[in-house]
DNA sequence: ATTATCTATAGATCTATAGATAATGC
DNA sequence: ATTATCTATAGATCTATAGATAATGC
């Protein structure tokens, strides 16, 4: 039963966690409340001891799984090689749950409603921010554009295709374009 | 009330064509078989005349999306030049509901049922093969998947974010880059 | 006493089905 | 007589709320 402050913040932050998970695995609209309280080992009543609405566990959720891929950019400024070889890496479009939400959600953003298409077109415009300094060519600005949108169209690409021959091969063909494009 | 036979394979048409506008405009589980019964000037109790299940309806529908934008395809062998103005234009921007299937369901379809997947799948093999042939480059097999991938994301990125200079850009930075890699 | 969480449920919505109705077509 | 469509509804599921319970913290 319901405890100390304290551990009401922790609480919080599980069930957070769980939902930035459950939107990468299953989309915007494919899990319920009560499978995110059950994640987060609460039972499904006392969510809205946390959140007001869904809708506001949604904006905080995205937020999350944004930033968490997007931690390596805050770090001493990445090469354009390393961000390219992990974002385009089996291993990324093998767990979706704790990767790219750009590539995980963008067709569904598309439509979702104002609050959080900002968040993720915010995330968006910083991150063609962090590509065009990370390109060591002269018209990094022309090219920071068109990477952003071949990165996140090959993950996509990549998942949704069931040869896995094909797969790898939708990664590989984007990784040595975009290195003998901007590579170093 | 029922008629002929006649009129009941015009209902069909009517209620797949429906579904596959809606797919588009609201995703894979974004409208009830109502609306779409309602779109098709019928209700709702009449659909399980035409289909076995939702998930019949919406195999009908996605292949029947995925032909509209196809189309151009099957003509004369297209210029890229052509195909790329016309996938990159505003136009296709601001009309999702009869554009790309792949674009409006790409990040869905990952998670749906194997038919779902199976048939997106076959579509983009054989668009990657059309992308192949209008490439007029020796290493236009190498080319195909990238610009492919390219004119996905760069779509699917103009329709998320809400600064239209932005999203203007994203279309003209993606074309101008595919024009200066693969243009005549 | 306050509050974090739990149990239980109201109200809305969706898929699928049952049975009625009004056309077709032998 | 058959069948295409309609009306009505059962059963499942989901968001949100109400009231109970068991901790905390003055």
């Amino acid at each position: 039963m319901g405890h100390s402050q304290e551990e009401k913040a922790l609480s919080r932050e599980r069930i957070v966690n769980a939902a930035a998970r459950r939107i990468r695995e299953c989309g915007l609209n494919g899990f319920s409340i009560a499978d995110v309280m059950k994640d987060a080992e609460l039972t499904h009543g006392g969510f809205y001891g946390h959140f007001a609405s869904r809708a506001e566990l949604m904006a905080a959720a995205l937020e999350k799984a944004l930033h968490e891929s997007e931690i390596y950019e805050e770090s001493t400024q990445p090469s354009l090689n390393r961000m390219v070889r992990q974002y385009l890496s089996r291993t990324h479009r093998d767990t979706p749950i704790s990767g790219c939400a750009v590539s995980a959600l963008a067709s569904e953003v598309v439509r979702s409603d104002e609050q959080t298409r900002a968040i993720m077109d915010a995330h968006l415009q910083r991150h063609v921010e962090t590509i065009s300094r990370a390109v060591q060519r002269a018209d990094g600005e022309q090219l920071a554009i068109p990477i952003t949108c071949l990165m996140v169209g090959a993950l996509t690409l990549s998942r949704l295709v069931n040869d896995k021959q094909f797969s790898d091969r939708i990664l590989k063909d984007a990784r040595e374009y975009i290195f003998s494009v901007a590579g170093e």
